[in-house]
DNA sequence: TATATCCATGCAATGGAAGTGCATTAATCG
DNA sequence: CGATTAATGCACTTCCATTGCATGGATATA
C-alpha cells in the first residue's frame, strides 16, 4: 500500500509514520475498533497520540465514529468519497453480543425515518444487535 | 396515582418510599432523564441508591434505558404492558442537539431491518438526532 | 410478639474512558 | 538553514458506571 501516504495528503494532513500505520492498522480489520484496541496494538505510542490522531482523521473523514451502545466508541476506516452524508453514506451497524464484534454494514444504507410534526432529523444512529455470520455458524 | 404502589406490587418488588418518589418523578417527565437527574432531584438520597433503584426498575421493565450518543444513558418508563419486545415494544428516540432532550416516540415503532444472510438481530437501536419541536419554534 | 432472614440503603472506593494544558520534538516552508 | 506550524508525549482531570461491605428497615415465620 504505497497509496496511503497519497490518500493522507489529499486530506491535507501531515503525513506522520503513526498515522500511516494506524490508518493500516484499520484497513486491516473488518471489525471496528475502539482506542484500546489501537492502545494495545502499539504499546510504544502514548495513548493521546492515537487519540488525536483518530480524532484527525474523523474531522477529515477518514474515519467514522460507531456508537454501539457498549459504552466504548468504536471506529472504522470510510468508504472512499464518503461525506458522513445522512443520505448517502451513513449506514447501518450491526453488533455482535456474543463475539463483541461490531461491523460496518455499508450496504445497507439507514432508511427513510419519519419523525412527527415539528421534529427535524438531522442525523441517525441504527445499530441491530444480535449475533454475527461467524458466532452462527458454531 | 394511588395505583402506583399497586403497580410496583405488581412487578414483584418491594414498595419503598424512595422507589414511590423516583417512578413519579419518572412519571411526571415527558423526556428520559439521565442518573444525574434524579441525583438533582434528591439530594438527600444516595447515589448508589438511586442507580440501583433504575437498574431494578429495568430488570422488572418498568423503565428502558436509551443510548442516545451522548455518553450518559437516559431512563424513561415503559409503557404499559412493555417487555422491551423488538417486534412490539422497541420504538423510536429522538435526541435533540439543541435543548439536549431525549424523547420516546413510542408511536414510531422500529420499521423490519434487513441484516445479511447469517446474522440474526434479537436488538435495534434507534436514534434519530436534530431539532425537536420545541426548539423549531424559537 | 420475638426473632431470623432478606433486601434496600448509604458510604467508600474503584475502574474505565474521554478529554485538556503544556512542554518537547518533528515536519514544512521560505 | 532558520522560522513557523503541527504532531507527539506526559501529567493531570473529569465524568460516569459499578462494586464491596456495613447497616438499617421491612417481611416472614415461629
Ligand atoms: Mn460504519
Ligand atoms: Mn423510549
Ligand atoms: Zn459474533
Ligand atoms: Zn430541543
Amino acid at each position: 500500500m504505497q497509496g496511503v501516504e497519497t490518500f493522507l495528503e489529499s486530506k491535507s494532513i501531515r503525513v506522520t509514520a503513526m498515522r500511516i500505520l494506524i490508518y493500516n492498522f484499520l484497513s486491516d480489520k473488518d471489525v471496528a475498533v475502539t482506542l484500546s484496541d489501537i492502545e494495545n496494538a502499539f504499546d510504544k505510542a502514548d495513548r493521546t497520540t492515537l487519540y488525536r490522531t483518530i480524532k484527525t482523521f474523523e474531522d477529515k473523514e477518514i474515519v467514522h465514529q460507531i456508537d454501539d451502545g457498549t459504552g466504548v466508541t468504536k471506529y472504522a476506516l470510510c468508504e472512499p468519497n464518503c461525506h458522513c452524508d445522512l443520505e448517502t453514506d451513513l449506514h447501518l451497524h450491526f453488533h455482535c453480543t456474543e463475539c463483541g464484534a461490531t461491523i460496518c454494514l455499508t450496504d445497507h444504507k439507514i432508511p427513510k425515518i419519519k419523525v412527527p410534526k415539528g421534529f427535524v432529523a438531522e442525523h441517525v444512529n441504527l445499530v441491530v444487535k444480535g449475533t454475527c455470520d461467524k458466532c452462527n455458524c458454531d
